[in-house]
DNA sequence: TGTCAATATTGACGTATGTCGAATTTGGAG
DNA sequence: CTCCAAATTCGACATACGTCAATATTGACA
């Protein structure tokens, strides 16, 4: 990025990672998720610690699973989350300054 | 990040920096701003690359301000812009999964 | 001092986003 | 089969955001 300018298109798809990230609930979502023993966590594990309401709790969660920075999958009662740690260190090697690594 | 979840007072800090990036005008400027001979660009060599207006442009470069990602300064009739690489390494040693460095 | 070019600010507009409560789906247990 | 708990979807609402045209500001130079 540092090198060369961004075109058009690359703009748009990081654009819409970014602004998965832009929010504080979902950068929390994302850090619990991430820092949870066995890197998932049930929705159940995710609503307690939160303010916002349970409803609220899925839609980010749906953001960050369209954003392709988390999956899921269900296992019978419970819908369990985990970091898609590939999408983090495109973003990451990204913003890496020119003679940083 | 990936280590222990954020606190909120952190996430509001570092969301209010990856909102200045969710938006694919203002990561190509910025990448633009970086790639410059000089890692410098005046405002004047931004706004040909794009398809908005200049006000939109300066709108969007006050937010990449604001957000303490790039800085700037007046030189006669001109108006310079660079990236402050500090604030990307930081947002870039955040998205680094666990073992990556 | 007056004019011009480069940026920034203002005000307005449509769209996107975060949030909630209510309703819906899904699977397990009686 | 029915009922319950977990999670998602829906519909509504207020606020934030990206954009533009118009206006203001700033500095250079005649």
């Amino acid at each position: 990025m540092v090198r060369e300018p961004l075109d058009e298109s690359a703009a748009v798809d990081l654009a819409r990672m970014f602004k998965a990230l832009a929010d504080p609930v979902r950068l929390r979502l994302l850090s619990l998720i991430a820092s949870f023993e066995g890197g998932e966590a049930c929705v159940c594990d995710l609503t307690g610690p939160f303010d916002v309401s349970q409803p609220t709790i899925s839609h980010h969660l749906k953001v960050l699973r369209e954003a392709g920075l988390v999956a899921s999958e269900r296992r019978g009662t419970w819908v369990y989350y985990w970091v898609l740690p590939g999408a983090l260190a495109q973003l990451s090697a990204l913003l890496q300054p020119e003679g940083t690594r």
